[in-house]
DNA sequence: GTCCGACCGCTTGTATACTAGTATTTCTCG
DNA sequence: CGAGAAATACTAGTATACAAGCGGTCGGAC
């Protein structure tokens, strides 16, 4: 796992020190859902909040505040006396999610459509050439970012900065399956060009073709299910 | 302020004990922002957790808890080492619970249009009927509970259980909208009439009826915020 | 050989103590 | 009398200790 956490209060583990020394329980909440969604904390892992606090160099009280929230988004479950466990991915929590996110992305992007300026355009131009350079050179990491600051500029688009924190926290079971998904061929080149013909429509001021596109753009990871599910069975839940 | 809760592992007071001895977190999670919603805890006042603590007979751990939720759903603002404070509401947060909860609840209304069995409309018209018995007996917090519950059987009714927590966590901002609207003359009743349309139309398996009675049903709460924000400035915060 | 009870090791939930930061109040000096 | 500095009181964040519960293991009895 990874090595110590520099945050205040914390015993020190070399000098390094977080600039400004945030509270703890954020960071640790970032690190931690950061960890389950790439899937090195495994589905069904057990972990106790004494061995996480020495693993990164804190005390229980702010891995609790951070579990606390990872339990609130389905990530882990808590279990009192016996532990707690990184949540399993669940076909029916999967398709929660999903529609929560269709509402609200695909309700968002109608309004982003009627609103676009010139402005906003540019800003998801560059994205969009950020995402195109980050697939030359390979770095999934950097594209995953691009691809949630894609969606999220959408959102806010809508003039309701609300939406997209709400729309992060529902779907964290879908960026499992969606991390997991990065590892086809082509599949970001795919994914890139939906993200163009979802910008055209949204330049366009076309909110229903806005919508169309961003709906099916937003099933694909569905169908990589069964696939990862074939390599991954230990991953889900039981039917 | 309410009297100590009776949980685990807390001070006695007197012998009350809850059944069961559930965690302390999420049952004063419930009371502080049901007491949030009603106004009994002002929008602008100050909190700190250890005199909170001392009210309810609890450390400040299980308070800190609570209050950590209350911050996800922008209730309360912590302000370190200064203190924990009422958020006043604010346009901004009321337009976004807004869009969230029209984007949430009439996705999935339509989907309850289609899939609305027997069963399931009289589970609904059963709750009608309450809502009529709470009105004639002016037992404004039964309605309110009856009226959460008919919200919440329709988000059900789309086979997406996930969604009521998120809707309901996301529009607490209008909850107290609605809480300081209830004494309008003939309000109840206005409401319980768009209840029985919204059902009309999912019974009759009327997608865009449902969809629009819905949405109209809505947005009846933001016509009330001018009368409301002139009986309370002090409860907004400046625009 | 099987079953049951006791014990142990681990867990989470909560209480308490400590630390650092912030705001207010009081005191001193010009 | 006013301004600035110092002291005080309060806060939240975190560390640590204690309590209760759960599951597994081991030993004794049948």
């Amino acid at each position: 796992m990874a090595e110590p956490i520099p945050i205040r209060g914390g015993k020190p583990s070399g000098d390094a020190r977080r600039p400004g020394r945030a509270p703890a329980g954020p960071y640790l909440y970032a690190a931690l859902r950061d960890q389950i969604v790439r899937a090195e904390l495994a589905p069904g892992e057990r972990l106790s909040e004494t061995e996480l606090g020495e693993r990164l160099g804190v005390s229980r009280t702010p891995i609790r505040e951070a579990l606390g929230r990872l339990r609130d988004d389905r990530l882990v479950e808590v279990r009192p006396q016996i532990g707690t466990f990184v949540a399993r991915i669940s076909p029916a929590a999967v398709s929660d999610a999903q529609f929560i996110r269709e509402a609200l992305e695909c309700t968002a992007v109608r309004v982003a459509a009627e609103l676009a300026d010139v402005e906003s355009m540019a800003q998801i131009e560059e994205n969009l050439r950020a995402q195109e350079r980050a697939i030359e050179r390979v770095d999934i990491d950097s594209w995953q970012l691009l691809d949630d600051t894609f969606h999220r500029n959408l959102c806010d688009l809508s003039g309701h900065p609300a939406v997209w924190p709400v729309n992060e926290r529902a779907k964290s079971h879908l960026n499992r399956l969606r991390r997991l998904s990065l590892r086809m061929p082509d599949y970001l080149s795919t994914m890139v060009g939906d993200h163009r013909a979802i910008a055209d429509a949204v330049g366009g001021h076309d909110p229903d073709a806005a919508e169309v596109a961003l709906r099916e753009h937003l099933r694909a990871v569905l169908r990589e299910v069964p696939r990862i599910r074939e390599e991954h069975p230990d991953y889900f839940e039981e039917p």
